[in-house]
DNA sequence: TCTACCCGCGCG
DNA sequence: AAAGCGCGCGGGTAGA
């Protein structure tokens, strides 16, 4: 059964009872918004529905906000997004959105009346503007219809309800924010850059590290952070980098060499983490970034703001659990490689994935016991590399493990040829980029040379695409299964919510007495995410499981 | 002076 | 150590 949520004229919001088939069972009711949290909140406890809306993020924010959990819903635009491209739809006749002559984009159509407003903002004034509910209610039907006359239905349904379970994790996620230490975070700043400067000064520290640096490199007036005038003074020096990369500098000794890195080391900090990102971001003790289901083309969530997913290392020793609370911190060990062994059906792979480490499964079995050659090879099949070390490895890999191989191999080709690609549940990559298509017409053989390093791109795209995507949907499953777990524990009372989430990793913030039933609730999730997806395969998908006071301190 | 792009580097 | 994939972001710089 499915409730369908969509905006009222004159700011009023429409709720809909629809039947398992998309169609109205009932009038649509026009609510005041500001008591839509309570009717909500209302059906919700009454009927369990599958709720309908175009955008989780159009609503969702708003009823957390008021302190309203729902169990599950169908985000109208990610799948529509899902479904305009999948190669498991494309004989359904499906079309995104609106009938609207040229629709394309799946997101722009339903989304192309007036934006709703920003998060928040719900209750205030008006409620979102949109599709108000016979559109809706017809693009639903269109989807269901579309999977439903999909070969890979089930497959379909799944991805599906996965990516709508995801649009609610991530707006809870969003409320949630991860428990952050501010005074750990400024003092870890302190230590490393010096006193909070006042204005735009460096921080005491950076600026000795810049006069150091001038000194070595005898140039009196040169400002680090400018890429021109470093190469200069580095020339100058005798050291002829033709970039200022650190792993390039790294090559060259020199007594500038080592404060160089420090440097820039130091320099970042302060750009991408320092206390105007502190300023930015953290309130209340908590770090809330946004984060963007389906926002990578391969169905991982991008970020939007404070660079969520791209936290260092020591700078999480700030995420902190707060007293009597631990972060229980989990990470699928090599994630991609075991699903590329299930995709395939590899079962010399599958063996080696019994192994809780994977590449020292397979060094054993072929490569000499030497497991960063396993690494280095199976990374290089992933990723599409040619030359260096893991190019080198390709053929020993072949021997071992032919069907995986293939898999990837075939990917490239029908990228290289402008074919799309699938993932496991049915992501399809976006017909080639104009760029591939024009140079396809090609006449002189400049032209063609051209042309083949394009499709060469192309190929090493739609490679990665079927496995970084279906890796994306194991992480989605895990985390759907993951959420009804946690709920469970909170019904009992206990405190255990996910703040975090990057790729193949979660993080669980969680009272003390409830941090080892979170750990088992994250190991059984994954469990289940592999049997949804991969049912009867042999192919297992340990996690590696800690249970600590701050992130830093997980693996 | 503003914008668009590149560079470099953080994460998986 | 990087390479081969996918991102976001801040700072500098080139060009309007």
């Amino acid at each position: 059964m499915y409730e369908l949520v969509a905006p009222a004229p004159d700011g009023g919001v429409f709720l809909q009872r629809l039947g398992r088939a998309g169609y109205p069972t009932s009038d649509a009711e026009a609510l005041d918004p500001t008591d839509l949290a309570v009717a909500i909140r209302g059906i919700e406890e009454r009927d369990r529905p599958r709720w309908v809306w175009q955008r989780t993020t159009d609503w969702y924010p708003a009823l957390l906000a008021a302190g309203v959990e729902v169990d599950r819903c169908h985000d109208l635009s990610l799948s529509a997004a899902i479904l305009a491209h999948s190669a498991y739809t494309q004989d359904s006749g499906y079309t995104p959105g609106v009938p609207a002559a040229g629709a394309v984009d799946a997101d722009h159509v339903l989304a192309r009346v007036p934006p709703p407003p920003h998060q928040g903002t719900l209750f205030e004034h008006d409620a979102p503007a949109g599709p108000g509910p016979d559109v809706l209610a017809s693009e639903l039907r269109d989807q269901l219809g579309a999977v439903a006359r999909s070969p890979q239905a089930k497959r379909l349904t799944l991805l599906l309800a996965a990516e709508s379970a995801g649009s609610l994790i991530a707006a809870e996620i969003q409320h949630a924010g991860v428990p952050w230490d501010a005074a750990a975070h400024n003092a870890l700043l302190t230590d490393r850059l010096g006193p909070r400067p006042t204005g735009f000064a460096r921080p005491s520290l950076l600026e000795a590290k810049a006069g150091e640096l001038r000194t070595l490199l005898g140039a009196p007036m040169l400002n680090p952070d400018s890429p021109q005038e470093l190469m200069r003074a580095l020339h100058r020096a005798g050291i002829e980098a033709r970039s200022t990369r650190a792993w390039e500098l790294r090559q060259y000794t020199h007594p500038a060499i080592a404060p160089l890195l420090e440097y820039k080391k130091m320099a970042r900090l302060l750009s991408a983490n320092g206390w105007a990102w502190l300023d930015a971001w953290v309130a209340d003790g908590r770090f809330r970034p946004e984060y963007v289901v389906g926002g990578v083309v391969t169905g991982r969530w991008a970020s939007r703001g404070g660079g969520a997913m791209q936290i260092p290392a020591d700078v999480r020793s700030a995420a902190r659990a707060l007293p009597g609370h631990r972060l229980v911190v989990a990470d699928a060990s090599q994630l991609e490689p075991r699903v590329l062994a299930a995709l395939a059906g590899d079962e010399a792979m599958a063996a080696a994935s019994r192994d809780r480490d994977l590449y020292a499964g397979i060094a054993a079995a072929g490569f000499g016991g030497d497991r960063a050659q396993a690494k280095v090879a199976l990374l290089g099949a992933i990723y599409g590399a040619t030359t260096g070390e893991s190019g080198r490895l390709m053929p020993q890999l072949t021997r071992l493990y032919p069907r995986a191989v293939a898999l990837v191999e075939q990917a490239a080709r029908d990228g290289e040829r402008g074919r799309t690609v699938t993932t496991h549940l049915g992501r399809s990559t976006p017909p080639p980029s104009e760029r591939w298509s024009a140079s396809q017409r090609t006449t002189t053989a400049e032209e063609q040379r051209r042309a083949d390093a394009i499709a060469r791109d192309r190929g090493r795209f739609t490679r990665n695409f079927v496995v970084q995507g279906t890796a994306a949907e194991w992480a989605e499953c895990w985390m759907a299964d993951l959420r009804g777990r946690l709920r469970r524990l909170r019904a009992e009372g206990l405190t255990a919510e996910l703040v975090y989430f990057l790729h193949d990793e979660v993080v669980v913030h969680a009272e003390e007495a409830a941090a080892e039933a979170c750990a088992t609730a994250v190991r059984d999730a994954a469990r289940a995410a592999g049997r949804l997806l991969f049912p009867g395969a042999p192919v297992e998908f340990p996690l590696s499981v800690a249970v600590v006071e701050s992130y830093d301190q997980a693996k």
